[in-house]
DNA sequence: CCCAATTAGTTGACACGGGGATTATTTCGC
DNA sequence: GCGAAATAATCCCCGTGTCAACTAATTGGG
């Protein structure tokens, strides 16, 4: 009599399901290397991003913390001399959170690894066909639900096309 | 010259904003009836669960927590009321978490509103081929990344099908 | 039978991240 | 220009979840 097996409930399972249980693939590599998926999140959208670096609350809205949370991450990455903290010569509240060279050996070092579990566990497993309409939805769902994940991104020069910096967010 | 714009990290990073994206927008209804994205996920695996009820190392398998995380959490929902803990009979080390009337009657309050959230910023924004196709990967991916996310849904009778229990697990 | 190994669940210490308050700086209305 | 409002980042407090150690109960080999 109750309810409680609706197919909408059954696809959110399946949603999550599917990413945590991807993202738990993903976590050993990265942690090998000393990097929490977190950590790894933050220095490649550093490494991807002009300047090799973000404002905090750049950051943040792209990684989806807050920005306290992005601050502590930052701490943590600096303490590490994976990034660093460099201030910003014309707004003295706003610092840049920047990859060090060393962030990026790093980052060179736990990718190819990355690549391959990705690949295994996630984009390998589907069809070319299947791959492509799943990752439609996947762009239509993250617009709608998000969208300003973008921050930091944009800046003049940037037009509308699938380019590098996609998965850090479209122009929109 | 770098490496760091590959399309497999484009895809695991729409996976996790879209996810992360959908979930927050789920979040808020659940609050307002006081759960928790995890109170929720606990108390609608018990309620499809045979007796209503998981053993608490079954119920931590399902929501992918480790076991002392459920026991927290079931430490939680019992002190609300919505779950208390039931002695097993036959062995007396494990102990029951089983969902109590007015847990229901919380899912009941909270569900119909959840499943207007889903479909506004999930299920509803693809078309119903491209959602087929979308759940058919999902759930390839689920059952490469998850082999044993079933516990304590089988038992005797459990044939193959897409059933209720489905996004609980499938028999494998 | 009985002791070693296994299994279920809980507990303590800790790391992590969110929310709100706080500080410093910038912007804008007037 | 100046004071109020907005913005950037950080800090403190707290809830949440993990790992490792622990307790209790069960199972299995000799």
């Amino acid at each position: 009599m109750e309810h409680f097996d609706d197919p909408r409930l059954t696809a959110m399972g399946l949603l999550s399901e599917a990413f945590s249980g991807v993202e738990a693939k993903l976590a050993p590599a990265l942690s090998e290397e000393g990097l929490s998926v977190v950590d790894f999140d933050a220095l490649i959208r550093l490494a991807r991003s002009p300047g090799r670096r973000l404002r905090m609350s750049d950051l943040a809205a792209q990684t989806s913390l807050s920005t306290s949370g992005i601050t502590r991450v930052v701490d943590r990455l600096e303490r590490s001399g994976l990034v660093e903290r460099v201030a910003c010569a014309t707004d003295r509240r706003t610092s840049y959170a920047a990859i060090t060279g060393e962030g990026v050996e790093r980052l060179a070092r736990v990718v190819p690894r990355h690549l391959d579990d990705i690949d295994r566990w996630f984009t390998g497993l589907l069809s070319p066909e299947q791959l492509d309409v799943f990752l439609a939805a996947l762009r239509k769902i993250r617009d709608a639900v998000r969208p300003c994940a973008t921050a930091g991104a944009a800046g003049a020069g940037r037009t509308e096309h699938d380019g590098p910096a996609e998965s850090s967010g479209d122009a929109h």
